[in-house]
RNA sequence: GAUUCAGUAGCUCAGCAGGUAGAGCAACGGCCUUUUAAGCCGUGGGUCCCGGGUUCGAAUCCCGGCUGGAUCACCA
């Protein structure tokens, strides 16, 4: 339903029934060739003022300040902003001032997209220019642009709602340059960890979203329907158990940046879809994989920041190997000063009372150790810092411990407070797999709604022998949020999730 | 889901001891003849998120709702 035209849409409407009428394609079918970027322009002219005497660009008209029969103005293209000065007589050289006087001056509209071609120079202050002798419009905009004025580096009027910055992405892109570059990091994040996984010879496959058991993680999931198999289908909650089928298979590593999708709550760490690279590796272990992370994300650090140390919020956060590791007992020890390995379920239950922490009836002993943990020393640890040897009952896929009697073969590393991959040497003991999934049905039963479902035919793929294998899932966004400093989750994805917008 | 803050012009915001809405930028008109201008002068532009209520009178007070942010709960 189309609203009612403001003023100023209006306006541009009429704007663009004038261009027609002077034979003005407001949106010509052809391309425009460029040749020049404005970054390359205002990076290499002041050195070598020989070249771009020919140059043609083409981009969005920021700003504008007329003066009588010659203008500046500012286009925006893909890489950047620069100035431009564009004079009446040099875009009409005839008795003909139409374009200047007419199309530029009156019919044309910041948000407009056009293209220019002349030569570069330096104005009077400083300011590297393109002095414009053709003038092409490619695309009229109909709607006013919001108006980000800076000066002096001060910054005038930034749009910064967020709420209409996420609903309108496109506008904070063209508007707001920093956001702009925060997606550049993400995708030269995933860039920089595919080829590291591919420089090591892991195969990048595709599992699928449809699940019609969904698998892998404790989470609540999406539930759909095929219509023609008429069936209830799960959108994935992770992959881990495909992956799995894919070692059994005989390939000795594979990985998939995967969406997920839980259908849990939303908040600046949560996302309701969200991307997570997960790797397995056949004949290694978690100690292995523990040195495999710290190696990736170190060079992620690296090809995104050209230095180890990034900036997060108040802190610096330093990815140079090697990490500190802490086991869950002794790092609950470091920041708590109790020793629970081992203590039972009615004493931890009263520990966590002791420290603060709501307890329940359906919380097992993994579930009130996970809340200790969360609570008294996650928040502490800024610095990547590896925490192995997780409890049993809050791993059900991870392989025993090869010493410590309770425990699985499990690290997550943790940083700025939050978990950001999780890790383990995977459960191939498919008589054991079957122990611990029936375990969590005890805990389904005690109403602890995140229990994992059984899966048959994941046993029977076990049961066929799947080799030694260390297993990876690292969550991709919160990485991102890391590595750009950004504070909210939805300042690392393009259209994060929202309410329809009626008011 | 709970608590809390916010929603006023295209954008950023002011106005809230209740008296019929204001600034800057953007827009429109004028000035402006050649390297700066968030320029100068003038003009227009608003279901003050929505719906009720109190009142002679509500952007302002009260109740309900919608949307978003923050915190918490659940989770990654």
């Amino acid at each position: 339903m189309p609203e009612e035209l403001k003023e100023q849409e209006i306006i541009r409407r009429n704007s663009l029934k004038e261009l027609i009428q002077l034979g003005i394609d407001p949106y010509p079918a052809e391309g425009f060739e460029v040749n020049a970027t404005t970054a390359e322009i205002l990076e290499k002219f002041p050195g070598d003022q020989s070249i771009y005497q020919d140059v043609s660009l083409a981009g969005r008209i920021m700003s504008r300040r007329i003066m009588g029969a010659a203008s500046f103005a500012e286009i925006q293209d893909a890489t950047g902003r620069m100035q431009f000065y564009i004079r009446r007589d040099d875009i009409c050289p005839g008795e003909d001032k139409t374009l200047y006087n007419t199309v530029f001056k009156r019919l044309l509209d910041i948000g407009d997209i056009i293209g220019i071609k002349g030569f570069v120079f330096i104005t009077h202050m400083g300011e590297i220019t393109v002095h414009v002798r053709e003038m092409k419009v490619l695309s009229k905009s109909l709607r006013p642009l919001p108006i980000v004025k800076e000066k002096d580096d001060q910054v005038f009027d930034a749009y910064t709602d967020p709420e209409q910055r996420y609903r309108q992405r496109y506008l904070d892109l063209i508007v707001n340059p920093q956001v702009r570059e925060t997606f550049r990091k993400r995708t030269r994040l995933v860039d920089s960890m595919r080829n590291f996984l591919n420089d090591k010879g892991y195969l990048e496959v595709e599992t699928p979203i449809l699940q019609p058991l969904y698998g892998g993680a404790a989470a609540r999931p999406f539930t759909t329907h095929h219509n023609s198999l008429d069936m209830t289908l799960y959108l994935r909650i992770a992959d881990e158990l495909y992956l799995k089928r894919l070692i059994v298979g005989g390939y000795d590593g594979v990985y998939e940046f995967s969406k997920d999708f839980r259908n849990e709550g939303m908040d600046r760490f949560h996302n309701p879809e969200f991307t997570q690279m997960e790797l397995y590796v056949a004949y290694k272990d978690y100690q292995w994989m523990m040195d495999l992370v710290e190696e990736m994300v170190e060079r992620i650090a690296m090809d995104i920041h050209d230095s180890p140390k990034v900036k997060v919020g108040d802190h610096v956060i330093d990815f140079k190997r090697p990490w500190k590791r802490y086991t869950m007992y002794e790092v609950i020890r470091k920041y708590t000063g109790e020793d629970i390995s081992g203590m039972d379920e009615a004493t931890l239950t009263a520990l966590s009372r002791k420290l603060g922490i709501e307890t329940d009836a359906s919380m097992g002993k993994g579930k009130l150790i996970d809340a200790i943990f969360s609570e008294t020393c996650e928040p502490n640890l800024i610095q990547p810092t590896f925490i192995m040897d997780y409890p049993v009952e809050m791993s059900p896929l991870a392989k025993k411990h090869r010493s410590q009697e309770g425990l699985v073969e499990r690290f997550e590393a943790i940083c700025n407070g939050k978990e950001i991959c999780n890790a383990f040497s995977e459960l191939n003991d498919p008589i054991d797999q079957r122990l611990r999934f029936e375990a969590q049905k005890e805990l389904a039963k005690r109403g602890d709604e995140e229990y994992m479902v059984l899966d048959e035919d994941f046993l029977r793929a076990l049961e066929f022998g799947m080799p030694p294998t260390a297993g990876l899932g690292i969550g991709i966004d919160r990485l991102a949020m890391i590595m750009t400093n950004s504070p909210s989750i939805q300042d690392v994805i393009f259209f994060p999730q929202m309410r329809p917008e009626h008011h």
